[in-house]
DNA sequence: CTTACGATTCCC
DNA sequence: GGAATCGTAAGG
């Protein structure tokens, strides 16, 4: 079982190089932009907190495709989004945890939806919050986030030396100790 | 069909 | 700390 978990390490690299990366969500509206600031990993099929871990399931799919495609699914009244991350034929993929708002936040704040006038670092601080804030739902379910061209898609970042601070995955009740869950050290 | 259960967020 | 809330998955 270690051996097998070491030969996973590629979803963890992905969700490390994730942080300092762009989101970018385009709208009809115009283009929406933030900075990766926090992911988790789920190795596939050897990882009990991962969706595929008793096997496959229509809502999985796109985990068994090609990676970095949006696995996109609800939890209570939000949207998640996740990158696949498949490494040899694994699938493994990478929670977006947190972004840091950079283009189009007045549309952010329509999209999230609240009475007050939320602080730019309320906007998308929590998985379910930028989804909302970037208008992601289902629909982008599948999409290919490696191509410029499509809705939602990621770009290089400004830097690529963050230093990274990992801890135990929150938020569920298996291999919390897992150390995969990845921020970017601010004083870095 | 029925039941159980969250990779969350917001409010008390 | 607890409720809201709803799609998914599994079992009858």
């Amino acid at each position: 079982m270690m051996k097998e978990i070491l030969s996973e390490k590629d979803t963890e690299n992905v969700a490390r190089s994730l942080l300092g990366r762009y989101l970018v969500r385009k709208v009809r509206e115009g283009t929406l932009r933030a900075l990766i600031s926090e992911t988790e990993a789920y190795l596939g099929v050897h990882d009990p907190a991962s969706h595929v871990f008793h096997g496959p399931t229509p809502r999985t799919k796109v985990l068994y495709g090609p990676p970095g495609h949006a696995y996109i699914y609800q939890m209570h009244r939000y949207h998640l989004l996740n990158i696949s991350a498949e490494s040899k034929g694994n699938p493994g993929c990478v929670l977006i945890r947190s972004v840091v708002p950079l283009d189009g936040i007045k549309l952010m704040r329509v999209y999230r939806n609240r009475g007050e006038e939320l602080p730019v670092n309320e906007i998308a601080n929590g998985p379910g919050k930028l989804c909302q804030a970037l208008n992601i739902t289902m629909d982008q379910y599948g999409t290919d986030m490696t191509d410029p061209n499509s809705e939602l898609f990621i770009t290089e970042g400004p830097r690529k030396d963050y230093k990274i601070i990992a801890t135990g995955r929150i938020g569920i009740s298996k291999a919390k100790d897992w150390k995969l869950r990845f921020l970017i050290d601010m004083e870095g």
